[in-house]
DNA sequence: GATGAATGAGTTTTCATTCAT
DNA sequence: CATGAATGAAAACTCATTCAT
């Protein structure tokens, strides 16, 4: 029974990421569904045992790894500690990290997310939603301790924030060879200092310097 | 004028509007040559006397907005004047401002955008890059005037930039009902901030306070 | 009985019975084998190990309904006695009770009969030819006994009345709502008058009246 | 424009009767939509610009040839005079004589038609409603008239006759080889005499003889 | 140049049937 | 005998594109 549980929820992730693969290849709409059958080495009708149909197959997906994600984020918010400024650059080297450790699945958020803003009016979208209360918390907290500044809608902030990452994710996936974990460093940096410090000259830093 | 309307060259015009705002009702995927056709009053096979195909029409209308987009961008810069900073925060507002203007345009622009983001291996996306340049070049010479920090990317922070600003208009665009002058000031205020002044709390400026 | 109803002997009926009712409410074509299985309280396979395919079902749950309804109409006309005119009455009556008595059975078997008119060249349609040979012996053993005319082919007969208390049959079934004894007593009149007398105004009758 | 209104007119046309011809040699659900087309000579796509779906097709092809057949035995009957009992018999030979005149017509109506009785739920099944009524008519002259007796309701007298009708126009259709005129006389001769004389020995008959 | 009827390649989805358990 | 997950062949339907007028 565990074992029959097991193969059922394999074959479901299995066509899970095959149609992650799949999709973030050739965009949803270029993607055939007998495709993601054969990459997930199932037959074609397997797929609607699991899936109502090719549109439930892709928000599944997305929600899925959304997930993960989001569990992951979570568990190393948690394992961290820190303040609240250590723990938001840990959410920009956590989403960057996305290229290095799985570049499809990158390809997939980064380019399909767009296309289900528009499914957004017609699913919950739930875990994209639950990606940035994760980081509107940290915002929040950080604003309680006085570490950043009070007079910002976090939810604003936020989704300025995800915009940024996400094309930078984008950027460095779209890249043609490898994403190291040296180029992420590199751009993480950046955005901390783009987000935490500014673009402004700030000369009380200056006559520190 | 109604003579021009009746030319060609104003077929062709009549055409990309159309796509516009066919492809940001229905996604490009599913919105048909034939719905734009109609949309743009003409028979089915005229779209085919001016564009290539349906791909050929959709990287044209992107195109030639972001090109119109650019002249005017270009065109407030100049005549603008003023700082650096006030000219950054031209572009920020600006970039919103579509929202308010052509949302059919802001909704193409931030999903469809994406979509070509996989074309781009394939076209140019000459205009998205000098979009990117005139921001660039506002960085580089807040740069030059030490207004901005000079240890920072100027391409990297306008690709951030870009993906905030880009996500913002997506979040209002997908808003019910219109977006005011107002809202998008307010958001404006709030990505200034976050970019220009950052999230830390600056103690110096505290002090000055 | 609740033995019974465990064995394999009754898994057969009841696999028919579930047929008869899903192939009744939705029609050979667009009932599921699965449909079937479900309303049998069986698996999908299990059908399988009692007919060879859909197709077999089909026929085998037809001619097992038509031999019990030729059962039960032999039976009936040993048990009547009568003339043989109220013998045919007795037909008639029967016919179209199954409208009362077994309203699915009814439109499975007005409506499929058709589709297996075609597979008639395939099969035998053997009781179907049996009900046919129990009315044209009852016309045959009128003309007999001189109370039904000589000059007419008795099979052509009851070709015409099976297909005229078909029809009845049908548009009985189609109805809304419930058949009730009455309403078949009133079209079993009708029939009698028309078949047994006649359209003709019957001159002579008139004088007796 | 009249021949362009001929052409599309006319392409309509050949599709409905490769349809006619298709579902009555495979039946509706073995009718494969790509068989009509090459039937008809067009392509697939084309015969959805001119019916919404295989349904449409199968209920515009039942409409169309029942409408062609009421109107010509509207014709007939106004041409031919006579009483309404001489009426009526026409009306059984036109019937019958589909067999002679267009086979596929009268397989594709004796078997097809029970399907239709279940779309009957769904739609109008307006030509054989008009069917119907033009027998009816002739009945009630009759009963008018003094020819056909009174105290039998019309409309179920040619629900009987219709049903009687088909199922002989089916068994002269499944024959093997071609049906002749006076094969399909002979059948006539004996639906009168059933009909119209009645199964009863008549004894006042008997006595003219 | 403009039209729009016709094309037919291409894809999702269904479902009868099988077979390992 | 019974199961039901898996299969994959088959078909309706869509729609970008063409081309005769």
């Amino acid at each position: 029974m565990s074992e029959a549980s097991k193969r059922g929820g394999n074959k479901r992730e299995r066509i899970l990421s095959a149609a992650v693969k799949t999709f973030a290849k050739n965009g949803f709409y270029n993607a055939k569904v007998s495709e993601v059958a054969s990459a997930a080495g199932v037959a074609d009708g397997t797929i609607y045992l699991y899936f109502k149909n090719k549109d439930d197959l892709l928000i599944s997906a997305f929600e899925d790894r959304m997930q993960m994600l989001n569990d992951r984020l979570r568990h190393e918010l948690e394992m961290l500690g820190g303040t609240p400024l250590i723990k938001l650059r840990r959410c920009l080297t956590l989403h960057l990290l996305i290229a290095v450790e799985a570049p499809s699945l990158a390809e997939f958020i980064t380019v399909e997310l767009r296309q289900s803003s528009k499914f957004i009016k017609e699913y919950d979208n739930h875990q994209f939603q639950e990606y940035l209360r994760i980081v509107v918390e940290v915002i929040r907290e950080g604003q309680a301790q006085g570490e950043i500044r009070n007079d910002i809608d976090p939810w604003i902030v936020t989704r300025a924030l995800f915009g940024a990452l996400d094309e930078m994710l984008l950027a460095l996936v779209l890249r043609a060879g490898d994403v190291s974990h040296e180029l992420v460093e590199a751009r993480v940096e950046v955005l901390q200092q783009l987000f935490v410090d500014g673009l402004k000259v700030d000369k009380s830093e200056r006559k520190e310097n």
